[in-house]
RNA sequence: GCGCUUGUAGCUCAAUUGGAUAGAGCGCCUGACUUCGGAUCAGGAGGUUCUGGGUUCAACUCCUAGCAGGCGCACCA
């Protein structure tokens, strides 16, 4: 149940029976007006913009207009006590005790769904997020990109949508190339005790290399390892299948579970770039010929040569971009074309690609090739992670400049575990660059937003823990013949909030919002619970007992900061 | 040079999808509690929302021209 929906529809309502009275002259679409929560000092419950949006094409000012409208409101609606006119020409309505109360009795009935917008329609969203190249285990960088698209697709879920989680697995191409080279190395390292070219710029270095290389020799015992090009091709997807066991590792320690692993050789393997190709040529997108050397790079080593392009100019990239290398391979860039048609072509209503900040050069073109393959645009939106900054005893903590040894998901887990790297990740929004600060994360203070959050869910805990009672029970009451005062109804205003935040939240995909809500709302209750410190008739528990009033409005609070605890991935502990 | 992105309090950042006197945390200055109702709370100081122009009843938000930082500008992925 969305409060403020209900009343923007009917204060449309009333608009258009006045309207046909005569009394009121209104445009054709009736946007723009607006019902929510004003600010606290206002001391009212909901504020509605409607004479400041009418006041142009009724030729009233906006203050007159309002005192004309407020009357019709308030005859509409027996729940409410007054209406005030303030400055620019907002109506504020406050209403009788009741109506908190009556919010409160829908939110018993309908605590498990609230907060759902059900009132809209269901779309089939397909995520693709981290695809981090099957070269090794992820690192920091690959985090934030991560936990953004699990918190996203967990919250369209929430809100009743349609969600695959994908991965595309790039196994094939250059990298990949000289990571099965590495592996080869090190594998001869251990079998014939050649030293492993630690110097040469184009291998994987990592020591994790050495572990992959002796789980093949002891599983592939047959294998001929004195002949790279005998064993090359069985050796490549031995390699990423071995990378692409840590990377799952990884990612499973972070709660992220992925439906679909697409593997770019196998695309490849079945003609499916030649198919999205020869797609795009019957739409007159692709040619062939030249494109100009890069600008502002070292290009000495570039070669003009005829060869096959995509149109992305067509759609606002700065030039057209190449499908196939002077070998004859697909470029990253054409199977890539391949993999969204293969999107396409399931059916998706909504596109979703979250990339780093690194590949946000990229968004243009395969944006652009999706709207070629799609006939229509913004089928695909792309969100940007932007980078993590690690910081240590006040310092940035940089990592070593020897290629390979990189601060990684494991090493980020041991210091300070799931929830803090889930939680902390979502402190900003993904467009800001975020500082991660170690000693921060682990801190029990008001400065760290876990904590803060979880330690408010902890204190309900503990009043249902007194009362033998368990916080995860439903409640039945009979009878609702109670009030809330004006610090409960400040709280619970925040609450009836929770459906639109889920609904921005939604449609930004911004999932930050989402931690930012839980964390005004934790302070709230913070200072709720403190008024009891001094004022035992403020403290939930007397005589060792909870009136209902309470017992509910706590059951309220808990269920709104688990559901988003649940949407971010992260434990609420009823104990700390 | 071009593209994307960010610019809000001393610092790190929010801002109800264009609303009211722009809000939090940290830091600074007071105060409450002396605590398993335990990591908490109350108050104070601190602002030309980078700059100029425009749209609007209303702009941190949208448009436009600049300035400054970040990222990117491949036949790599």
């Amino acid at each position: 149940m969305n409060i403020f929906e209900q009343y923007q529809n009917k204060i449309k309502k009333i608009l258009l029976d006045f309207s046909k009275t005569g009394g009121l002259i209104l445009p054709n679409k009736l946007d723009g007006i607006t019902a929510e929560i004003p600010p606290i000092k206002f001391n009212s419950d909901i504020s509605t913009n409607v004479a400041m949006v009418l006041s142009k094409i009724n030729k009233k000012d906006p203050m007159s207009l309002a005192n004309i409208l407020s009357d019709k409101i308030k005859n509409y609606d027996p729940l409410i006590d007054e209406i005030s006119i303030i400055k620019p020409g907002f109506i504020n309505i406050k209403f009788k005790p009741i109506f908190w109360t009556n919010f409160v009795k829908t939110l018993i009935k309908d605590s498990k769904t609230f907060g759902i917008n059900k009132s809209e329609d269901k779309k089939k969203y397909l995520i693709e997020f981290v695809s981090a190249n099957p070269t090794g285990p992820l690192h920091v960088g690959h985090c934030r990109g991560a936990i953004l698209g699990d918190v996203m697709a967990n919250v369209l879920k929430f809100n009743n949508h349609n969600v695959t989680k994908e991965y595309y697995v790039n196994d094939y191409g250059n990298q990949i190339k000289n990571f099965t080279k590495s592996v080869y190395l090190r594998i001869r390292e251990i079998v014939f005790k050649e030293p492993f070219p630690i110097n040469n710029e184009d291998l994987y270095p990592g020591d994790y290399l050495i572990d992959i290389a002796k789980n093949i020799i002891n599983s592939e015992k047959k294998l001929n390892f004195n002949s790279f090009d005998e064993i090359s091709n069985q050796l490549t997807s031995l390699s990423t299948t071995e990378a692409l066991k840590l990377i799952k590792k990884n990612l499973n320690s972070l709660g992220i579970n992925h439906d679909n692993f697409i593997s770019e050789k196998e695309l490849v393997k079945n003609n499916e770039v030649e198919k999205a190709i020869e797609f795009l040529q019957k739409k007159n997108f692709i040619y062939s010929g030249k494109i100009k050397a890069p600008i502002g790079e070292d290009n000495k080593n570039w070669i003009e040569r005829e060869q096959l392009l995509f149109k992305s100019s067509d759609f606002g990239d700065d030039k057209d971009r190449a499908l196939q290398k002077g070998d004859g391979a697909w470029t990253y860039f054409a199977s890539d074309v391949a993999y969204h048609k293969n999107k396409l072509d399931r059916k998706y209503d909504q596109l979703i690609n979250i990339l780093g900040a690194d590949h946000a050069g990229y968004i243009k073109r395969i944006s652009s090739s999706v709207d070629a393959l799609s006939n229509s645009k913004g089928k695909l939106i792309c969100k940007v992670s932007q980078l993590v900054k690690l910081i240590k005893d006040k310092k940035p903590f940089k990592m070593s400049k020897r290629k390979g040894d990189y601060i990684t998901v494991d090493d980020l887990m041991n210091e300070v575990g799931k929830d803090a790297i889930r939680f902390i990740m979502l402190n900003r929004s993904s467009d800001v660059e975020l500082d991660f600060d170690f000693d921060n994360v682990i801190e029990k203070s008001r400065d760290n937003p876990l904590y803060y959050v979880q330690y408010s869910y902890a204190r309900i805990a503990s009043v249902f823990r007194n009362l033998d009672k368990d916080i995860k029970s439903n409640i039945k009451i009979e009878e609702y013949d109670f009030y809330y005062s004006k610090d409960e109804t400040n709280i619970l205003k925040k609450i009836s909030e929770w459906p639109k935040c889920i609904d921005i939240t939604c449609q930004k995909l911004e999932p930050h919002r989402i931690q930012t809500y839980l964390y005004e709302l934790a302070s709230l209750f913070h200072s709720y619970w403190n008024l009891g410190k001094n004022n035992p008739e403020k403290r939930f528990i007397s005589d060792e007992k909870i009136s209902d009033d309470k017992l509910i409005f706590l059951k309220i609070i808990s269920n709104v900061i688990k559901s988003g605890m649940d949407i971010i991935g992260v434990s609420a502990p009823t104990k700390m």
